[in-house]
DNA sequence: CGGAACGCTGAGATCGCGGTAAGAATCACC
DNA sequence: GGTGATTCTTACCGCGATCTCAGCGTTCCG
């Protein structure tokens, strides 16, 4: 990946359900960070003891030690280790509980993978990790901070979804991405759905980055997916 | 964030509760100051003798020494650095108790972020640390201690609500706030609530903004939040 | 040369988000 | 305790964003 290479921040990933965990875990190594996993409570302590991550990914419902306890716990003994807490309902109360216990941030399960980076980077630059921040390929800047996309100093006119679509893309530059990858990514995790979403807003993402005759810089692959390349 | 970054200044946060202090840390990290934490009086009086900070949030509530002491031993040694107090309760013995041992400020828990941060800018303001006067962004100025806020000359009449809601886009000029961190920031930091009155004092601004006919200026970006932009 | 797989595009259909109005509840001030 | 201002809730509407689907072109095989 072109341009400095920072080590990669240390993610710990907790959840019992084994599915998640490994899809997480993909996902996460291929947006760049470092990652370990842990199946419940206990092995989440154990694994904050052994190395301390740079941030950690939360499932609240485990059988054993909930994690909810975990935060607490970590939280008692002094450990402001940022975390994020998933859960697979949307009840206020266990996210009330979550926040008070002294999670930094709340994510509904199912989500989008880039959902889950954005928050991260956000918990790892509020933790003076100053993680970066707007992301560049070519003349391509993304700023999801201020939610502003250029081409060339042009600015984009970008929908939600087009703008996590280009953002993806700019943060692996010259890499090709597969439909699959773009739907974990972008859409969510658990998307099965056999569509072709993608095709469509690769069109729109064209469409927007080349209306004044710019060259074409999101290049198909055939067979393969798609990638951002100058 | 464009424009001159002037050195944030450092506040120290003492509280027991550790929930506390990672809530407040956060949300003072996202307002543009430096944070530094302590769990106890000890501790507190420790690194303000490191690093002395340019403004502490005291809790009065604490195991050993307690934030009435704290405050009368740092001015027993002639240290006058600003303290704003936090209390559970709004007793008034512990406010008078807590001002006359030298603090500046008093606050009764729970209060929203944006209350904290209007009073300790204020206490900086006052102690010459040029803690900047009014806020500005494009055509808009707010000013927290005269309370006045106007847009191109013409002054705003705007409830305490809309004034904090202002207040908090002109400090984040151009950045995109989601509804979740508007709530935080100016509602509560326990705010759970699931509801839409972030989109009602965001239409209340904007027809104040707009009296007449001047351009938008809180645009609204959809499916992740608001933003100021001249 | 022909067929099949693949990707692209245009045209709706749907769905959810944000805007707004109106009334209820709460607060503050007298 | 009463009255007006402020804040919050609820409900509904309209529009934009997203997605589906079908048809077409292109590429890559045999």
């Amino acid at each position: 990946m072109g341009g400095v290479v920072r080590s990669e921040p240390l993610v710990l990933v907790v959840d019992d359900e084994a599915t998640v965990r490994q899809a997480l875990e993909r996902a996460l190594r291929l947006e760049g960070f470092a990652v370990t996993t842990a199946a419940d409570g206990l092995e989440a302590l154990a694994a904050v003891a052994q190395r301390p991550p740079a941030v950690i990914v939360l499932d609240v419902t485990m059988p054993g030690l909930d994690g909810v306890s975990v935060v607490r716990k970590l939280r008692g003994d002094g450990i402001d280790v940022p975390v994020c807490m998933l859960s697979a309902r949307d009840e206020v109360e266990d996210r009330v509980a979550g926040l008070q216990a002294g999670a930094d941030d709340y994510l509904v399960k199912p989500f989008a993978i880039a959902e889950l980076t954005a928050r991260l980077e956000a918990l790892l630059r509020r933790h003076g990790a100053e993680g970066a921040g707007p992301h560049m390929a070519g003349d391509i800047i993304v700023d999801p901070r201020r939610h502003v996309a250029t081409r060339a100093g042009r600015e984009l006119a970008l929908t939600r979804r087009e703008f996590d679509l280009l953002d993806v893309f700019v943060r692996h530059p010259g890499q090709v991405l597969s439909r699959d990858q773009l739907l974990s990514l972008v859409w969510g995790y658990t998307t099965d759905v056999e569509t072709n979403v993608v095709d469509v807003f690769v069109g729109y993402l064209r469409r927007k980055l080349e209306i004044e005759g710019e060259p074409r810089i999101l290049h198909t692959v055939r067979g393969v997916g798609w990638a951002l390349r100058p």
